[in-house]
DNA sequence: CATAATTAGGCACGCAGTGCCAAAACGAAG
DNA sequence: CTTCGTTTTGGCACTGCGTGCCTAATTATG
């Protein structure tokens, strides 16, 4: 029964844990989540039933121990990141999470099967996701509590979020093609593009005065507007940028 | 014959239903939920607790139960409407959901106490906005199921969520103050005016051929464009539509 | 080696949720 | 009103998650 630091020697830290996160994927992956118990988990992991529950609380933590860890990273880099270019630091976290899923593929694509057929743990991943959009919310808010700042700053974090899950279920469904870097990074583009200039002076003109010069030109305005107007406006705002 | 989680049964005129949700609400307000057995909410509102989990499944379901009503009213009314405007529609779904917290703040009130307190509550409302979600993508994406048009869609879907959370929540905290429903309206125009136009033609130039003309214009190209090219574009998309 | 502190294991309990079967309400004939 | 078939409801027992409590083992410390 006793099997103190025998066979699997991970890394430093809590061997422990990841074998019996191991264990517990493959009991799910082959009886499923419904059918397999905590007893069958203690028995194939060799800790006892109670010593499972102090460590990981419930079931489904089991299957998202880690990915609690890396919320936590996460959030440690958000608050240690000063807030030069908000987005872009959003992404940055974003790319964070995509590359902690990309990295453990024999954790995430079994977990993912899981996820997609049992709704309960459907529920969860999507618990974990919105804690995500929660901190990217509270980052981009800066401090403020009202005002259209704010909308913009949830808006833009749901968005990153979306783009993010969009571009992961895509590899999740083929973890062997090669992980697409570009199309993260340009799904972040083009949600930045459209939300992240809004947060900068939120509602009317963007280009104006501030254009971003190495990245893209989003010009946006009512439709009120007449057509030569909005003409005249990006002529002055080209001139005023580079060519 | 009993099914498991199909939790419609009656349509419309069964007060059963509405007298064991609050008085599930009462229980939970007064004790907690947690605290709150079904046994004792089986005692209060005069049923068995077989029946309970007859008719509601779970626990959490008596809370949410018109929720999923809701939600079929408002898939109902997306199947319903063909895709003339596909982001109006989805935002006239997301005051359909608004229209329907506000009318019942008796039931929505309480609610949002317990769910902002229990956090198993409060992953269940999570939830249940992520399945408006992603009815909104599947919406907007119109049948496809790649290239940028879905991911446009998705981020506008999580942005309209996002929108109607914001507002929502704001008129929680304050049930007594009247709706906002300008609010609300300039919230979704916000995130339409910004992600909408992406939707029609994705990434490159969003006004030719068909621009919006009693919405807003949306112009977005590469930073590699010429300013000259950018205007030379916004003149010929212009010429095309209204002055 | 002795002792205090931390950690794991064993045990029992409450409660959500389910399957099964019996009792009751309902509805349509006769 | 009675009788039969259907549908709904209630009662009971059972599985399994999660927890509180206590004891045993392990580790740290003097």
């Amino acid at each position: 029964m006793e099997e103190p630091g025998g066979s699997e020697r991970g890394r430093a830290g809590k061997p422990a844990r990841r074998h019996v996160v191991a264990a517990a994927v493959r009991l799910f992956d082959g009886a499923g989540y419904e059918a397999t118990t905590m007893d069958g988990i203690a028995a194939a992991s060799g800790v006892s039933r109670r010593s499972l529950f102090r460590h990981f609380g419930s079931k489904e933590d089991i299957l998202f121990a880690e990915h609690d860890e890396l919320f936590e990273t996460v959030t440690r880099y958000l608050e240690a990141t000063p807030g030069d270019d908000p987005a872009a630091t959003v992404c940055a976290a974003a790319r964070m999470v995509f590359q902690a899923y990309v990295d453990v593929p024999e954790i995430t694509v079994p977990r993912y099967r899981l996820v997609r057929a049992v709704p309960r743990l459907r529920d969860r991943e999507i618990a974990m996701t919105a804690r995500y959009q929660g901190a990217f919310s509270r980052y981009l808010a800066r401090g403020e509590t009202t005002g259209p700042r704010v909308l913009a700053g949830e808006a833009l974090a749901a968005s990153v979020i979306a783009a993010h899950n969009h571009v992961l279920r895509s590899w999740l469904h083929d973890p062997d093609q090669p992980v697409p870097w570009a199309r993260f990074d340009r799904a972040m583009e083009f949600v930045t593009r459209s939300l992240g200039a809004m947060l900068r002076s939120s509602g009317q003109t963007a280009a104006a005065g501030e254009s971003p010069r190495d990245t893209v030109l989003v010009a946006v305005y009512p439709s009120s507007t007449g057509g030569t107007d909005v003409l005249r406006r990006v002529s002055e705002a080209l001139g005023e940028g580079p060519g």
